[in-house]
DNA sequence: TCCTATGTTGTATG
DNA sequence: ACATACAACATAGG
């Protein structure tokens, strides 16, 4: 399910465990969400610690525990949080569970493509520092979308869309979004966009980041019919904008959806 | 049975 | 070294 604004409110779940102890911890220290994490160490700081605040950013979250610990989470595919009653017995999928007086916070993730990441120190651990600027930064120029682009020249620009390192929270429907907005075939080679087609595909980056982040990202409420994504799954589904049939082919190895009436391969 | 899935990463090739 | 394409990961649900 996730991505930016997905990810942003499934953070909010675990808030009412923010300031409030962990009494016990509990993990599937086999399972592959923890890949290259010390799942024991996680363990022995998180117990007894004080869950202090979080964040999110891009697809990433980072959860502050007292004891100068980070608890990075990664949704992948599939994962969610969830708050639980006290006592809460893990299921199959349920990963980890910082368990509380009133509460058991829980991480699962059936696909496990998601994953959970620990450190300890003053300092942000990498993963979490080294996240691309978010695209509603001042960071996020069109200068340097450009740039972007142009390295990618012979890629389809929905799959350079995808790429992290400059567009970081996008993930397959936002991208879809982005470019039916801006009017831009998915397959169009990045290098081909003209300077003003650059411009608008950096407007609607920060159009769909900053609105998806108001709806989902507040409530989880689906974004209105106005928009591509209500209408890109359904079999027969039209352009809310051209009232033609929404096509759906894969293109960079992700299904992708797009009305022939607004976006043509032709500048 | 077969297909798809809101993601990332490792590997092969140019 | 860099850009590009694609299989692989693991599971559920239609």
């Amino acid at each position: 399910m996730p991505e930016l604004a997905e990810v942003e409110y499934f953070r909010k779940r675990w808030d009412p465990g923010l300031g409030q102890r962990i009494r016990e911890v509990l993990v599937h220290p086999r399972a592959k969400v923890f890949r290259g994490t010390d799942a024991e160490a996680l363990v022995r700081h998180l117990t007894g610690a004080t869950l202090r605040s979080s964040a999110a950013a891009a697809k990433q979250m980072v959860f502050r525990a007292s004891g100068d610990a980070w608890l990075g989470i990664h949704l992948g595919m599939t994962g969610e949080l969830t708050v639980q009653p006290a006592g809460h017995v893990p299921g199959r999928h349920d990963h980890l569970v910082l368990a509380q007086d009133g509460r058991s916070l829980v991480f699962s993730d059936h696909r496990m493509f998601g994953r959970i990441q620990f450190a300890t120190g003053r300092e942000p651990p990498d993963w979490w520092a080294s996240l691309a600027p978010a695209i509603l930064s001042d960071a996020f120029t069109v200068e340097a979308v450009a740039a972007f682009l142009a390295r990618r020249a012979r890629t389809p620009i929905k799959a350079v869309l995808l790429m992290q390192e400059r567009f970081p929270g996008i993930g397959n429907w936002m991208a879809d979004e982005i470019l039916w907005r801006a009017a831009l075939h998915p397959r169009r080679p990045a290098g081909s966009l003209t300077p003003v087609e650059i411009k608008r595909l950096h407007r609607e980056c920060r159009w769909v980041c900053s609105h998806a982040l108001a709806t989902i990202g507040q409530t989880f409420a689906d974004p209105p019919k106005s928009w591509l994504f209500p209408h890109r799954w359904e079999d027969g589904g039209k352009c809310p904008r051209t009232g033609t049939l929404l096509v759906r082919e894969e293109i960079g190895g992700r299904t992708t959806c797009w009305s022939p009436g607004r976006q043509t391969l032709s500048p």
